[in-house]
DNA sequence: CATGATCATGGAAACCGTTGTCAATTTCAA
DNA sequence: TTGAAATTGACAACGGTTTCCATGATCATG
């Protein structure tokens, strides 16, 4: 049962398995695109497995410390999306919001090459790449 | 003068040369660090030219969209820098918000390979790198 | 199973960066 | 010089997010 290995991932990001916290998991599985906390919360409000506002807001944030979650930057808002465990960028869609994962050799080498030439002591580095899907250029 | 320079930089933006925007170029000028309307306001306070908070969120968003400034994202605030005018990406101290702004032919390599494999129409792109600076992680 | 220490929930209020409002002021082409 | 149009700035409003805190759920332990 698909419960089960949700509330593992949980139980492994050090975050006890509530049903609320099993609800905003399990929607976001299998999706595409990238969704803010109200969003979320808005379409959680339909079905019968309601979560409080405050409650989206604090368990997307927990799942992205856990590294659950990709934090995906939108104009004054964040959206978020599962992701896999390991190091990437994003190609995201700006009308349909969805979001593939890339891995990009060509761009940690640059990171390594340009930071060490300035003395640089690197924390982080993103790079993602913005336009439309082939669905969403078609219409 | 300089101010005839900036005066003439703000026209060719298709504002107006007002004391205030001269104050908020100028203040802009030779420095190494992005900054928030709120910290360049309450820096301009002392100075015997004020320009009031409403003023700098627009002015620094007017000289942004005429390409003169980069919109530099900042954990819930947005920081803004003089910038080129041809694209660019950024090396960016976490400690004392100094930017370099980088340009890599391998980023744009990557991004049309990415893209054209998945029939993605690009609209943008972005590229930054965030660390320490040579002096900050010295100390 | 019970049980309680600890963690989680959620409505309401607060927060904070930013934008809208609007009357007064400034710019600049003519 | 002058007047139409753009700009300013104090203030209020906005919207996404966080804090508060009293209530409720979870789960290691007995």
């Amino acid at each position: 049962m698909r419960d089960a290995v949700t509330s593992e991932a949980l139980r492994e990001a050090g975050l006890r398995a509530t049903r609320q916290r099993t609800t905003v998991l399990d929607a976001l599985r299998g999706r595409p695109d990238a969704i803010t906390a109200q969003e979320l919360h808005g379409e959680l409000r339909g079905t019968g497995e309601p979560v409080g506002l405050t409650t989206v807001y604090r368990t997307l944030a927990s799942l992205a410390d856990a590294g659950l979650l990709d934090a995906i930057p939108r104009e004054g808002e964040q959206a978020f999306r599962l992701c896999s465990d390991d190091h990437h960028h994003h190609l995201i869609c700006e009308a349909c919001n969805r979001v593939d994962e890339l891995t990009a050799e060509e761009v940690e080498r640059w990171v390594d090459a340009v930071a060490s030439r300035r003395g640089f002591r690197v924390t982080g580095h993103r790079a993602d790449i913005f336009g439309l899907c082939a669905a969403c250029a078609r219409s």
